[in-house]
DNA sequence: TGTCCACGTCT
DNA sequence: AAGACGTGGAC
């Protein structure tokens, strides 16, 4: 059992080091000795989202924000406003949170274990291991969804593995399959596996440089594993945008603390309530014209804005609380605005009486 | 074009 | 424990 991990762990290991020179942004992050904080920032990146999306928010991130005193001292308004587009803006709100913590608790230093890493914000059992293994050459294991695909198949696990007794069993066969050295290039090579060969759909074990010991090709199950999770309807929710004018300025007004889009900025937007829009208008507005929906897909719900355009009468300061402020179309991009509310700006400006 | 789904952490 | 979180990509 032992000589079959080192052999995997040394095929593995061998086929990386030659796929790793053709990706041109990955030996810069992860070449020794990789900085801890840039590690930090990509791993809460990656989790999230694709490589090649990642990229554009990555260096404007670091680029401001280029040290974790930086990101501790600065606005949870403007680390928001760079993270603007990834999604999961709560994670941009605990790196900042994780960031302080590092200042105030492990003085000014990422800490280096797994144990440490954990008690950060936003930093669970894989981005700890992630940082312990890449960052600072731990012998610590990671469970991501590459990595839960690539064991099931190697040992041919039929179950669901997003079930916590196949988990648990999981995390155990990736600490068992872990080299002594470069267990932080081991994970990476897992993963990239899991993202380029061993993929969720065909994979490539023509390709494989460990299908001699994948147990599911041996038995024709690669594809068939893991099993696809059960359906969900997605209910619709529709909402009215109130894009309201003042002479070149449009109301916003801040989404609350927690929730969806937490503490971004939108135009004004209600539920679409039988009694309309009208009633809950925050300034007087005669009329509102139609100017276009925007639907916007989630997870587990769909979205469609009525976006509709008004002008605001006389001087008037909103007559409800929150957050409230006038804009004009452009001061809009210093504020952090989710992306169907950004697609709402984008038909404004459009619009040949929008006034900029 | 729409519909489904991943990606980990938190609650 | 099961669902929230958001976007882009696959189909």
């Amino acid at each position: 059992m032992v000589g079959t991990s080192i052999r995997f762990a040394t095929s593995l290991l061998s086929w990386y080091d030659r796929a790793r020179r053709n990706l041109p942004w990955r030996p810069p992050l992860l070449s020794p000795p990789p900085d801890p904080y840039f590690v930090l920032v990509s791993e809460l990146m990656l989790q999230q989202t694709q490589v090649a999306t990642v990229i554009p928010y990555f260096h404007r991130f670091v680029g401001h924000l280029p040290t974790i005193a930086r990101l501790a001292e600065a606005d949870e308004q403007d680390v928001l406003k760079l993270w603007q587009g990834l999604g999961y803006y709560s994670r941009a709100r605990n790196l900042r949170r994780a960031a302080r913590m590092v200042m105030e608790e492990f003085g000014g230093r990422l800490p280096s274990s797994v144990e440490a890493l954990t008690k950060l914000p936003g930093v669970g059992r894989y981005t700890a291991g992630a940082i312990a293994s890449i960052a600072f050459d731990q012998k610590a294991p990671i469970l991501d969804g590459n990595v839960m695909r690539v064991i099931c198949r190697l040992d041919a696990i039929e179950a669901d593995p997003r079930t916590p007794a196949v988990q648990k069993q999981l995390w155990l066969r990736a600490a068992e399959l872990l080299p002594d050295a470069r267990a932080g290039d081991f994970n990476s090579s897992l993963m990239e596996l899991g993202a380029t060969v061993c993929t969720p759909r065909a994979p490539n074990c023509l390709l494989c440089p460990v299908s001699k010991h994948c147990q599911a090709l041996a038995a024709g199950l690669a594809d068939r594993i893991p099993p696809p999770r059960k359906a969900k309807v997605t209910p619709v929710e529709r909402r009215i945008v109130l894009c309201i004018r003042r002479g070149d300025r449009w109301l916003i007004e801040q989404r609350p603390a927690k929730g969806r889009w937490a503490g971004l900025w939108q135009f004004v937007t209600r539920p679409d309530e039988p009694r309309g829009p009208a009633a809950v208008t925050p300034v007087k507005v005669r009329r509102f014209t139609p100017l276009g929906e925007v639907r916007h897909q989630l997870t587990h719900r769909s979205y469609v804005f009525d976006a509709r355009v008004g002008i605001s009468l006389g001087n008037e300061e909103p007559r409800i609380d929150g957050p409230f402020r006038w804009v004009r179309l452009g001061e809009l991009s210093e504020h952090p605005v989710s992306k169907p509310q950004l697609e709402i700006a984008a038909m404004l400006a459009r619009r040949t009486d929008g006034a900029s």
